[in-house]
DNA sequence: AACAAATATACATATTAAATGTATATTTAT
DNA sequence: ATAAATATACATTTAATATGTATATTTGTT
């Protein structure tokens, strides 16, 4: 039972966006290099999270992306049921199961899922770094000042 | 967010023992056609069922096997961590993450794992069968017969 | 206007886990 | 001795995922 490292990319970036300075602009490339993933999956990643409305990109020279909102409104079950693209954890059609029309499973493992996303609804982006903000920026080579 | 289709699987063959009249053998041929799987697959499968001491299985002719218990013991919960090999839903060593040693999704990950299998572990396999055995019965095309 | 630097988009290729297949050993009833 | 079943190892195929390549589009700067 796993995620996507798409989803799991999903969250590095937003994760490093939280930690930037407020409205400082990044990269896919910057983004790249500091997790050592492709840019192309990144710029996937970054596209749906834009149309999604979860991130702000800019286009053009000193163009970049940043959090379209603050981390306290990301909303990390909204995330995943953005990203993950199946939520069905068995898939009854390939190949097609004879039993389905009667199944019981069907029902019980949704009801499973749903108690997973229902965990992952009570934290934001930000419980993802609130405690451990200057580690996180120490190992992301984010220059750590001090906000007001 | 998927499970293998080997627990899937594991899933169909109780699903299917738990149907059969109490003591009738069966055999990983005749799961093979039921159900349309690799008959390798399901050697596997029952293999390790049988290693857990979930069925009973004989070797040699007339042999073949059964539930090693009343369905009503067989807990979900319990089947899928025997089943799904693993139950950490991102990996951050492949590829490596850096930061893995400040992260704190990977907590609400498997608090949402938890919540998961608790739900499961909330049903045993008869309730697999329990409403709609007759259905069951007819679509994998086992003699209805009145038990006492 | 030209250029550079960024995202947007499509599609091709590679990688990997999972699923299936082949082969053979072992056991057991007849 | 034979047939019918599981046990076990390992090879191959398949399919989803991840990565790579290419090009278009946008936008700030000179």
């Amino acid at each position: 039972m796993n995620l996507t490292k798409y989803t799991d990319y999903g969250f590095r970036v937003l994760t490093y966006l939280a930690l930037l300075p407020k409205s400082q602009l990044t990269s896919v490339d910057e983004l790249s290099e500091v997790y050592n993933i492709s840019r192309n999956n990144l710029n996937k990643i970054v596209h749906q999270l834009s149309k999604a409305g979860v991130v702000q990109t800019k286009k053009g020279k000193g163009g970049g992306l940043k959090l379209a909102m603050p981390a306290e409104l990301v909303n990390l079950g909204q995330l995943l049921e953005l990203m993950e693209s199946t939520l069905d954890v068995v898939d009854c059609q390939k190949p097609i199961c004879k039993i389905a029309p009667a199944c019981q499973l069907k029902s019980i493992l949704a009801e499973a899922t749903k108690a997973f996303i229902e965990v992952l609804k009570q934290y934001s982006l930000a419980d993802l770094t609130s405690n451990k903000n200057n580690d996180l920026k120490a190992l992301l080579q984010i220059p750590i000042v001090l906000e007001q």
